[in-house]
DNA sequence: GCTGGAATTTGAGCCGGATCAATCGAGGCC
DNA sequence: GGCCTCGATTGATCCGGCTCAAATTCCAGC
């Protein structure tokens, strides 16, 4: 497993700006560091975590992507949210132990592991790791509650707007293209996780291509107009969010 | 201010139970009561919290209740959340130490105040207060979630039966009666946080009405039924939820 | 108790998105 | 390359909840 850890290390990582670390200290970062296991390759459909689990870690998505998901008691398929390269799942265990949704590869994954335990322990000497696991749940929560408020109050090409418009800028703080990126999900993950059908997300993208503000070739798409699509979501495209 | 401190402490305060210190060790919330103020009571409408503000303390509510709440850039006003006595308000604003929603009392509220740099202080010597807080911020994002989903996938009635019997717990944990209660918020605060109309909260409470369900007067309610409410909703019953 | 204004209830009609259904297209496998 | 299966698109119809509107109830202030 722990091979030539150094090589795999926070510090010399490409998420490490964007990642947990982001605002350590050189030393909190190097003990962070010692404590993430490097899970191995997953493929499409494999489940990260499993809903009812005891939450023993945190996860890091590395590359690819991955859906929280899970079932309601009518059989219908939710999704709670889409995690990119980067990005911390896993976080709503903390309010009782428990996993409440899996994390399913999109595509092939690479991931870190946090054990739970080693965090809390590291939680005690490292001030930093502290203010950067309130500020990531605190955000977590922000967004949630956002997304909240969107899904319940606005209109289906809103909520795809801003869909793209959160897409593209998570794109885009990992140097990836703002602006021509690939659908790691499908249809009708999009649909499940913003409330709609399938065949409205469908027809919603259509429309935004006649509009001429998108190009949709399957799964791959390029935002022409993101200035309009930003201009009927709910976030403010340029300075502080109004909501 | 803190005259007579003693008399106010967490440790007989009659919320401790269900309040932050619910978990913590008597030490603990022994150096917890002494970075709590208490505030002097506001009245009706008054705002606790305003958005944009610094997020200086977290608040809990010790009696009263209140709505977390703001306008859309289109001028509708939205309704993130209510807080009812012993419910701690304002975590999301860890996510950049600014808060982000209003948050305005519905009857006259007395509440408590922590200052955020004595808690992050305090956290580094009582692993106690580090955990609760990873329990608070996960739990309230693990319920944020959960209404997500439920406010996108589910029709006016499971949301409103689900809002019912989600305030009829809340009331059960501070020993007020789960089926008798007043619903101290309006129909349209109801229907902002639940992303219907006045009208549709009003009409489905009298379905619930004539099915027998509930009887409601004015701003009274009480739970005929509340196994069918459950019944309806998203979450389980007994058991474990599924969602 | 009376009165005025706000909150709530109730009604009628309409519309956005769901549903049902059929076709089209893309990627994986041989 | 060609087939085959699943995903995506497009079309037609339906319905739950929204909108507009009116009546009623509640509550605060006199």
């Amino acid at each position: 497993m722990g091979t030539k850890n150094t090589e795999l290390s926070c510090g010399n990582c490409a998420l490490s700006r964007i990642c947990l670390p982001a605002n350590l200290s050189a030393r909190e970062t190097r003990i962070l560091a010692g404590a993430v296991e490097r899970g191995r390759e997953l493929c499409t459909g494999a489940r990260l975590i499993r809903a009812g689990t005891r939450m023993d870690a945190l996860y890091v998505v590395r590359s690819g992507s991955a859906k929280s998901c899970g079932v309601l008691k009518d059989g219908e398929e939710y999704v709670r949210a889409f995690s990119l390269p980067g990005e911390v799942a896993g976080l709503e265990g903390f309010a009782n132990g428990q996993h409440t949704s899996d994390l399913v590869a999109l595509e092939p994954l690479r991931y870190c592991r946090i054990a739970i335990g080693r965090l809390e322990r590291m939680m005690e000497t490292l001030p930093g790791l502290r203010r950067e696991m309130l500020r990531l749940l605190g955000q977590s929560l922000e967004d949630t509650q956002r997304m909240r408020i969107e899904v319940s109050m606005v209109d289906a090409r809103g909520r795809l707007a801003s869909f793209l418009v959160d897409l593209s800028r998570r794109l885009e703080r990992r140097n990836l293209s703002p602006t021509h990126f690939r659908l790691s999900m499908s249809r009708r993950d999009i649909a499940r996780h913003l409330g709609l059908t399938l065949e409205t997300v469908s027809r919603t993208l259509g429309a935004f291509r006649h509009a001429g503000w998108v190009e949709v070739k399957a799964r791959h798409i390029k935002l022409l107009r993101p200035d309009a699509l930003s201009g009927i979501s709910l976030q403010n495209s340029g300075s502080r969010a109004l909501l």
